[in-house]
DNA sequence: TCAATTCCCATGATATCCCATAATATCCCA
DNA sequence: TGGGATATTATGGGATATCATGGGAATTGA
């Protein structure tokens, strides 16, 4: 299983493009995944993943009561979402929607957190890593069970 | 899987031409599907689709206990549903009752959301993405049941 | 005949393609 | 193991194609 992990900024040029890091693309091509960026629902951050997640938003709406909030919500996340096209560099274009919601300007910070990843105004992601690591030392861990999954455990702490 | 993703507000011209968004353009010619339009049953906006949803909803009537007030409901979206002709750059007409049901004047924002697509006026979208937004942020996301893959995953957290 | 469409062409903005380059990482062989 | 050779990666810029949009002319239809 390979996985989306570790960080790296990179520039944004004038034309707006951005460079997909290589160790992500690797994954994607792998997988012959097209590449699908949507706005955080919850976070000013872009989310990054394959088609296999979009594919459970479409299909959890369809199965839903489509007058409900969370509908609603889903449909949201979709029409936020779009494929993106790399050039041959590798590269992708975000558009003034996504540019304006994560504050982005001439950097960018990728986060990998497995199965898809983030990306981030660099500066805001630092403070909030640092701000997580705090709250860890405080706080004490969230309950992660690693290693072989007992019985019961739903495994993968997730994101 | 080619799936309607993405926000565009395009331009209604004095001669009420809209342009159809490149993107859903190229799914539906991948399909040679003709493009439907019809008037929401629940929000003051214009659906877009294929045949397949159109053919759905007859399918569903055809099962239906045909005295019921559902199908009169389902009988109403055939009823405003419009098989659009694109110009040789892609655009359509609105009709005067489609542009009065969506409150439309010289601008309209296309939704994708998966199968099919919406058209609203773009300030009124704008302030129902707001909410939803808001409404994720104190509920929460909904629990995306992922897929039939694997029974025990807890969602890792979405956005 | 008049109004409303449809066809065709023009245009500016913007995305995409293709090439170049510098820095870094990887390979290879002594 | 070292160190030069080679490949990869991120980045930039000019040329080209695509797209949204607008307007005039031809065509339809009542």
């Amino acid at each position: 299983m390979d996985l989306f992990l570790s960080t790296f900024e990179h520039r944004i040029d004038k034309k707006g493009r951005l460079s997909v890091p290589a160790p992500f693309r690797s994954v994607l091509e792998r997988r012959r995944d097209p590449l699908y960026l949507f706005k955080s629902l919850t976070e000013p951050c872009l989310e990054g993943c394959g088609p296999e997640r979009i594919g459970q938003i479409v299909d959890a709406i369809d199965s839903m009561d489509s007058l409900s909030a969370e509908v609603a919500t889903l449909q949201t996340m979709l029409s936020s979402a779009q494929e993106m096209k790399l050039d041959s560099e590798g590269r992708i274009m975000l558009n003034a929607d996504f540019m304006a919601f994560a504050e982005l300007n001439d950097a960018a910070l990728y986060a990998g957190i497995g199965r898809s990843f983030q990306i981030w105004l660099p500066d805001r992601y630092r403070g909030r890593e640092a701000e997580a690591r705090a709250r860890a030392k405080t706080n004490g861990l969230p309950s992660l069970r690693l290693g072989r999954t007992n019985p019961t455990s739903s495994d993968n702490g997730g994101s």
